[in-house]
DNA sequence: CATGAATGAGATTTCATTCAT
DNA sequence: AATGAATGAAATCTCATTCAT
């Protein structure tokens, strides 16, 4: 049974003015690396002595810290999630019109994306490599996190800001597929920074949700 | 060296004398169990014990028609890649306005990738298994159709179909990363049909596309 | 990257308590299990699970310890080339007159490669199968051994105590020829003990380089 | 059961003027590329694939004209020795001083070797490989030939030709380890020509076995 | 807190050989 | 005389995890 610290499952304490290491407290500096690691070469590719190796400890450490290799994945999971849900909430609880605060949304979780790049790619392509509790877990905050932002679209629907021709649904399953993609093209030398292609997204999601001129709105009649 | 047939890659002869059998060849029912598989599981997780026991044959017969476990996955990808180019040269090459032959081609990938969902599925997440070499051939036939449909896009901006205010290539990306996701999602027993599905991708698509009224097109000088 | 005890590439660790028993560590025993074997069955027919099984371990811990079956091989022969230089830096290094020197050496090499049976006949079959890095690297040593010997023959060819009528390299090509060969006519249980062989062969070498009284002297003008 | 000629265990029909193969027969060019194989990478190594992939026909061709892998190690064996067995009977045939023939005997099976050089690196490392029942029939074979080349020096030493101070085996298994050695360090681009090795190899063999003069002939009493 | 030796199960791949055609 | 698909056994090696210290 791994140590963990009271009141949560983060397996990492804050690091306490790191005396001593340059680099951050142990269980930091492994999942820094693990994260590293499982975007580079896949979780099952990515050997749990390399992470080790890489955080320069040993593997008893490791799994004094940590439960298993899948827990290591389970807590870089939970740290993204954690985060783009914080973001998400607090643009979401704004003043203001539904269609700017989407497209801050939208053109924020771009950015954050392409921030934390290598989360973006183990979410793309290791969640099956979970266990089947904690992908239910993880798919759990996901919903929520999808929740909150389809909310935001009917919201807009209900508004007549935007067209109420597609499904909420269909259009936050639309956005968040693009998203998850960056990962696979974005490349940090590209043409683009992370804002403009952030704003290219977002006008792009704005511009689909425009309403159809000869659709009436819904409280026009 | 595995087996080959002449003209071509594809290490499925034509199933001689079982034509609409259930079993089908060997070589076919290996590649069929194993997108099954690696769908299902993961390449990495999905062994090659697994395939060839599904597929009712011996490690054996599979190494003497694939030169690896890796090559499987490359052919995986080699068949759905070819079909979808094909479908796409189809569509573009007929005439009409580049609006609807966006919309046509924007709709049917979707439909084709419902139809081979489990192979979307690999090419999302299993793509990094792949030797570098493979990668390389996998990426440039990619790139090839993100470049035709890429083309009917800045086809249209320069007619003034469509908006000019996203680069073409950034289109691209986000209408594809949305498509590639739809294995993540997609259930066959949800509430759209895969031609509704279809629909919606591809509006959603074309209205992001519209020209904004305020901006000028580029030839009412 | 198996386990390396710190200021060599010895892999075998003092045994700490274990002196002169007759299990020695866990690599030692599989050193000399693998050596045994290895002569008795060759490189590539002596399996990885026979040498565990008769090291009484698992095929884990010979990883732990070794990179490889090659590294086990590579070792093996580290060892003996160490042992067989030394003997000969030592004899070499002795005063007197250079045929004692060469009749010692050349008696001694004997000896010790009777003594050590199951290397001789490792060295004489396997070196094939190393890979080529530890190949040169296992040539360049048992070259250097051979360096030193033939430095002793031309001293005395310059001296006038051997004939100058063959080129001493052709000489020690001649010698340790016959010496690899012991390994595949020794017999424990033979007529003769090894230093008896010795005696011979090292006779034999002098005698063969006896300078022949037709031909002067490099001193007598 | 595979094909065999009559009269022998050679599967090796004479060649009928070769019409239609630039190489000679299907037997012919199977022992031929086993052999330069067998020599480069050992017999383990060396696959049946790849030795029929080199003789350009199929495994079932092989099976047809050899009974399995270790047939042909043995066909290879049965040439070589049958080849230098009836050169060393010529010799000793030979009328002339003993010294004569013996200085010839040593310097033929030398140049013989070395044009014969891959059969020699096979017969140095992979005579184990042969099952019991042929490891036998080999080393009854290469006794008879050492038996004719021992009674050569045991008639040298009757007539005081030769030092009777070491004993004739020993100066056989001496000599032919030096000789079966040479695939280990000749070189065809080396600086002397077979001739010139076999010269220098019979001269210390020969000078090993001249007599010593304080020790008294046989006869002169 | 941390080490590192050791395990045991399972991974991919190779290969000599057979056999129906 | 020859083919080539298929077998089945064995090969080397990897790796997450445990546990005595």
């Amino acid at each position: 049974m791994a140590v963990r610290t009271r009141g949560g499952d983060a397996a990492v304490p804050p690091a306490p003015s790191a005396i001593g290491s340059a680099e951050g407290s142990v269980p930091r500096r492994l999942l820094a690396e693990a994260t590293r690691l499982f975007a580079e070469k896949g979780f099952d590719r990515a050997s749990v002595q390399e992470i080790v190796d890489a955080a320069g400890v040993t593997k008893g450490a490791m799994y004094h810290y940590f439960d298993s290799k899948d827990d290591l994945l389970a807590q870089i999971y939970a740290r993204v999630l954690r985060l783009q849900m914080t973001r998400l909430e607090e643009i979401a609880g704004q003043g203001g019109p539904v269609a700017e605060r989407v497209y801050e949304a939208a053109a924020d979780v771009v950015v954050t994306t392409i921030a934390n790049l290598d989360d973006a790619s183990i979410a793309l392509r290791s969640m099956h490599q979970l266990s089947a509790a904690k992908q239910r877990e993880v798919r759990a905050e996901r919903r929520r996190y999808h929740e909150l932002f389809r909310s935001l679209i009917t919201e807009g629907q209900a508004e007549g800001a935007f067209t109420a021709g597609v499904p909420a649904d269909i259009v936050v399953d639309f956005y968040f597929g693009s998203v998850h993609h960056l990962s696979t093209w974005y490349r940090a030398d590209g043409r683009l920074s992370p804002e403009e292609i952030g704003g290219h997204y977002a006008r792009l999601l704005l511009d689909a949700l425009r309403p159809d001129p000869r659709e009436p709105g819904p409280l026009r009649g």
